[in-house]
DNA sequence: CCCACATATACTCCAATTGAGTATAAGCGG
DNA sequence: CCGCTTATACTCAATTGGAGTATATGTGGG
């Protein structure tokens, strides 16, 4: 049972841990997460599907978690990430599977354990690394953005397809059951669209068979389907790698409620901006549009920004007022975010 | 390096995961956290401080992390709970030392990550298990508790020691910094009182020497004291074992927060309740006091509770309604809690 | 039986916040 | 200088939220 290298393998039966971290930023308008493509031959049967930044925990050489990550953002990508944030510990067996290779073959027969983190970059962030790409949110999560009103792929294909799911469960309760999910999920009838709810309704349509991670993983609903290609060509969204998906969909959520209480929009914006820039961005994070005057009022009561005395011509009409952060506010966790009003409706 | 039982134990240099909860309850109107006594001769040197229960988690046994949670829980405190929830995964080297023996010393060498879960137990629950026991939260953090007024121990002992330590800084900049952490952590001139930064208190404390814990750990600043003893004699609240107490001050700043957007206060009351029930059992878990007929308004606007028609003459003076929680609502996470109103300063 | 007392519940008031406009300013390209 | 575009300023009504007063309904003592 001895191993060459401990510390980066695993007994049987034993424990590894992966962490991943999903590098968001918001370019020309649209949010977008750092992915990157396995390297070739690698789970060729998935589709070479893009997976996060990831890399595994090694208990000797890294003192934290954080540090940890940080080491392999760098290893990895080429970014310079200020903000980090932990997510969460996924620990599902069975969701893990064909990352197998972290390294090899290091981490055959144990368990995967991934402990998934949130780090923010400024558009500026470009990246050279060699299989790294940024992507927008958009490809894993087609039905997320609202802000030109309800993406048509939600009423054309994901109700329907949950409904009959909902009409095959096992007995009428769990039916009403699942029906009632799909309802506060995506805001039907009365029902409000909870922008936060990414991960609710992801792991709703990998149970639904929806998505073809679920496939793969021998899991979800798999009764409407005639083969596994059927499958995969009927699921939604493009596929990751092992649950990266999951843990995207648990950063957006994240960082959409967070944008609420914390002044994290800021670590996404380059040095100077005008308001306008700042009100797209949350809007691209948000993933619905907003009343632009009172965006306004509103960032200028919180006095998060200050003016730089300087304007920009580039937005076309009457040129804009430059701002920038105020940093020196506090050590950051004091202040409470911008308080996203939220529009009546669309 | 073959092991006896490796679904147990761990190579040298090996990961353990360990999961903990923080059970929390309110008993007579303090909030509680179920705390075990570590057996006999253990850790003896540290005064045989409380723990959370905790189990390591065994991955050929437990599906997810949160079966193991709910399994250990259980088997080791006659404990039924609904709502669970995970809390943060720490993973500091130095942190979580004096655990050592898990059962035995199996985990000897390796390094042992915490999974921190949140749990609800309904004050009803009793525990007869052998070395459970209810203990306040006020034992751990006695700082913590606003309902009477700011607690006489910030100003008589936290802060003079605190400002202290902020002096002693190796560069003016430094000192600077640590006067602004403790001016935002305990709100200071000006600032405001953030009752969810539990856990940014707590590891300021610990870094400044005042957790019993930091000088077990042989971290944080020791240079104020002339021995362990001194140290730990002047150390402020109750110590506990391994990182435990910094997991229960991050449940702590959880639950606060959470009451805000989430209905969870419910999973802490018994079934039929009162207004005043509620409300104080939010105030105790808050950590500070509420005006009565807004809270009322609220809760009867929030249409989260429905009167049962019946009444209850034990309050004293006119009889008070009682209320039980809609539980037919949705698939609990849809509502927003009760949005505590902050009354003004105090 | 009535009265003091205690708590529950109802209602009022005002200030601050927020959603949604309209009006005006300041650049650009012809 | 005109029309277009976007930025910024200001207005207004509706809602929310903090804080208080008033009234209801029980208990227990004389």
């Amino acid at each position: 049972m001895a191993r060459a290298h401990p510390s980066k393998s695993a007994a049987d039966n034993g424990i590894v841990i992966g962490l991943s971290a999903v590098i968001a930023a918001v370019i020309d308008g649209e949010p977008h997460v750092l992915s990157v493509r396995p390297p070739e031959g690698h789970s060729a049967r998935f589709g070479r599907a893009f997976g996060l930044p990831f890399g595994p925990f090694d208990p000797t050489a890294h003192r934290t978690f954080e540090i940890g990550v940080r080491a392999f953002i760098k290893a990895q990508t080429d970014i310079q990430t200020g903000y980090v944030e932990q997510l969460y510990t996924f620990g599902d067996r069975g969701r893990e599977a064909p990352i197998a290779a972290l390294d090899g073959a290091a981490a055959q027969g144990a368990r995967i354990v991934s402990v998934g983190y949130l780090a923010l970059a400024p558009v500026a962030a470009e990246t050279t690394a060699p299989r790294a790409a940024w992507r927008p949110w958009r490809a894993y999560f087609p039905w997320e953005d609202w802000r030109d009103g309800a993406p048509d792929i939600i009423a054309a294909r994901i109700i329907p397809a949950l409904q009959k799911w909902a009409a095959r469960a096992s007995t009428p309760v769990r039916a009403a059951a699942r029906k009632a999910r799909i309802k506060q999920c995506f805001g039907l009838d009365g029902a409000t669209w909870d922008e936060e709810k990414v991960l609710e309704r992801y792991e709703l349509m990998y149970e639904a068979g929806l998505a073809a991670e679920s496939w793969r993983d021998q899991r979800g609903d798999r009764d409407a389907y005639n083969s596994a290609e059927d499958a995969i060509a009927r699921s939604l969204g493009e596929p990751m790698v092992s649950d990266h998906r999951r843990i995207l969909a648990t950063a957006i959520g994240r960082l959409r409620g967070k944008l609420k209480y914390r002044p994290v929009v800021f670590e996404l914006m380059p040095d100077p901006f005008t308001l306008l820039d700042l009100q797209h961005t949350v809007e691209a994070i948000s993933g619905f549009t907003l009343h632009k005057q009172n965006f306004r009022r509103l960032v200028e009561k919180s006095e998060l920004t200050e003016p730089t005395g300087q304007t920009t011509s580039k937005s076309g009409g009457r040129p804009a007022a430059l701002f920038r952060y105020r940093r020196d506010l506090v050590s950051d966790s004091a202040v409470s975010g911008l308080a996203i009003p939220r529009p009546k409706l669309k």
